[in-house]
DNA sequence: GTCAGTGCAAAGCTTTTGCAGCGCG
DNA sequence: CGCGCTGCAAAAGCTTTGCACTGAC
């Protein structure tokens, strides 16, 4: 539990006060290593010791994504959040049409080539998000084997 | 104008009548390369000749990506639309968080590398999209002269 | 004549906002 | 003890759906 202390200190850092709500957020984002939607987290917390309200959820994403502490990812249509490495490397995703799978990955050399592009286009890149869909390893081996539909 | 062609003759082929609302949303997006909303599409639609209902608009691009005849962008929360060329050739897009402009780009390696990422995933990859958020030359630009802020 | 296509209005979702009360510092 | 944080409920988008009607084939 490394990014919990990392987010808690930059949050504090930044002049806000330490609420239970939040806390809780970024308790769960802590052991939570790929993206979560708002209702995703709301729910997870209702079930748990502190149940947190869905705006506040809202609202403490959009603190700790303006600080960097979160990385925002549109996957089709709603917003999921995951913990922003402070290290900076951070991965991509992948996501299956058929069974919704969703999989990370990261390519060192993918990163290199889109800083290239940034730089060919004169823009002072902040952020850049890679999504992949098609069919997984197991839907795309199901095809092959039922031929219908 | 060539794509209305094929979108026409794809949209015949896949057994759809030929409707005034769907015909003015092909022909508009025919004279258009980058990505319009469907509230875009809407508002000059009204603005021209043949108005279509909203509704309309939603159902003529849902039908219009199914065929694989445009192409979704989702860029921060709303959903854009673009003509898919037929060659399978296709662009991405950077957008400035400071002024909303919105740039495309093309880059062949890019594809490559992506392509080879999918096959590493074992995923049978039908579409990919990249986004890039940051500071536009202009913005940038700015940026470093006015200090303030 | 039949049934897909269409427009309008209503419903559904996700996300944001207003407001009153609570609690950290 | 003030002001930020929180919860609830209402509002504000965007998108989908229901239904009656029109028009293509």
């Amino acid at each position: 539990m490394e990014w919990s202390e990392h987010a808690r200190r930059e949050l504090n850092r930044a002049g806000h006060r330490t609420g239970g709500a939040r806390d809780a957020v970024v308790e769960l984002l802590a052991g939570q290593d790929c993206c979560l939607s708002a209702q995703d987290i709301h729910d997870r917390l209702r079930g748990g010791e502190r149940a947190v309200g869905l705006a506040s959820v809202y609202r403490a994403l959009e603190v700790l994504t303006q600080l960097g502490l979160t990385r925002r990812v549109d996957v089709g249509g709603t917003a999921a959040y995951e913990p922003a490495s402070p290290g900076g490397e951070h991965h991509h995703h992948a996501i299956c049409d058929r069974c919704g799978k969703l999989d990370a990955f990261e390519d060192e050399q993918l990163e290199a080539l889109i800083d290239g592009v940034a730089e060919r286009l004169g823009y002072a890149i902040g952020e850049h998000e890679i999504v992949l869909r098609g069919a997984c390893p197991d839907c795309a081996g199901e095809r092959s084997i039922h031929v219908e539909r």
